[in-house]
DNA sequence: CGAGTGATTGACTTAGATCAATGACCGTGG
DNA sequence: CCACGGTCATTGATCTAAGTCAATCACTCG
């Protein structure tokens, strides 16, 4: 689990870690926010009640993600936290963060950073999912994945959880990977995938 | 368009317009940042060209949108951008900006703020595209974006638009949202949506 | 060694994309 | 002032790619 790196050392240090069981709750809509969250295990849900009860997903993170950013220039959370599975999250108190923002303004910029990028990342995503065809998605994930190289992707996690990322089902990925091996367009390694050549355009 | 609040005065007032014409370069890939943008009218399109030559559209920004935020904390673009049509933008100038954060931590702090409601707003949007039934998405949609009533959403611009937005064809929004007229789960009025009931569950 | 999960492939179904046509509306230029 | 070109809104018919259900095999982990 890379560690969120830009984070100051000082606030770190004073980070807290908690145990959720699933459906236990991190943090609720209109609550005070105190921290800010990394999750290093599970999965957590955020989602508001609509008017009629119901409950809304806005989005669900897993191990590696941050969540409630916004919540640190805000009085309240916007939504709750729920554990679907069981998780451990790392709490970053909210104080420390800002108070460390205010002395080292290269702290600061580091987290605009971090932001900034992630907002570029998830603007591909959507881009992504605007293909609609499982084959010119997969090609465009490879495309925007290349490693240095240009040919290599190197997969972080299961074929399962690519095919999530790519809003597909698993067993359309397996289909689709398939065809592309077949028709010589890529190369399968172990958590590797390998661009041979472009098809003709 | 709302300009970006956010922005301070002092940089806001140094900001420069330019225009595009379709096909035209607003910055190139390696390029050296001198500033971020934010698009007045038409549409840019980011995107990086693979090892085999071909053009991988990243983002396509619309009227209202900034771009290349990422850049102010990197010595050179990841991109490309291109007008898709004709379009206007206004560049701030990098150093005005990076200056203003350095001297007033709030405008730090609105910049930053900005930057994770996007993030959180980008995210849900995402998780809406992992819903697969047409139907379902719009509801979601319809009870995310619900105004403070909880009932009823103000659509910014044409269906079409929202088409996009949701990853459907104009053509199945269309019938999605008769369908939901039909069985009186919404009603439609000029640019609203106001929900009526919920279906059971 | 069994339970659980990932990877993979087959068969079948369907929701939504595609193609097509029409009417309403809007601005604009003669 | 009206005709015309353009876009949006809407609905119908058709088709297909991807979802769904299902089964198998390979691993890995207590």
């Amino acid at each position: 689990m890379p560690n969120q790196d830009w984070l100051p050392a000082a606030v770190r240090a004073k980070a807290g870690e908690r145990k959720l069981k699933p459906g236990e709750t991190l943090f609720r809509q209109g609550d005070r926010p105190m921290s800010f969250f990394e999750i290093t295990s599970g999965r957590v849900r955020l989602s508001r009640v609509d008017r009629s009860g119901r409950e809304v997903v806005l989005y669900i993170a897993g191990a590696g993600e941050t969540i409630a950013e916004a919540s640190l220039f805000s009085t309240v959370y916007h939504c709750d936290a729920i554990a679907s599975a069981a998780a451990t999250v790392r709490a970053y108190p909210k104080a420390a963060l800002l108070a460390a923002f205010d002395k080292d303004r290269k702290a600061a910029q580091a987290f605009s950073a971090t932001l900034a990028r992630q907002v570029m990342n998830l603007r591909t995503r959507i881009e992504q999912r605007n293909i609609r065809s499982a084959r010119d998605r997969v090609r465009h994930y490879l495309s925007v994945n290349a490693g240095g190289d240009g040919r290599s992707v190197t997969l972080t996690g299961t074929l399962k959880d690519l095919a999530a990322d790519l809003g597909l089902t698993h067993e359309a990925l397996y289909r689709t990977l398939a065809a592309l091996v077949r028709s010589g367009e890529i190369k399968k390694g172990r958590g590797t995938i390998t661009l041979l050549r472009g098809r003709k355009v």
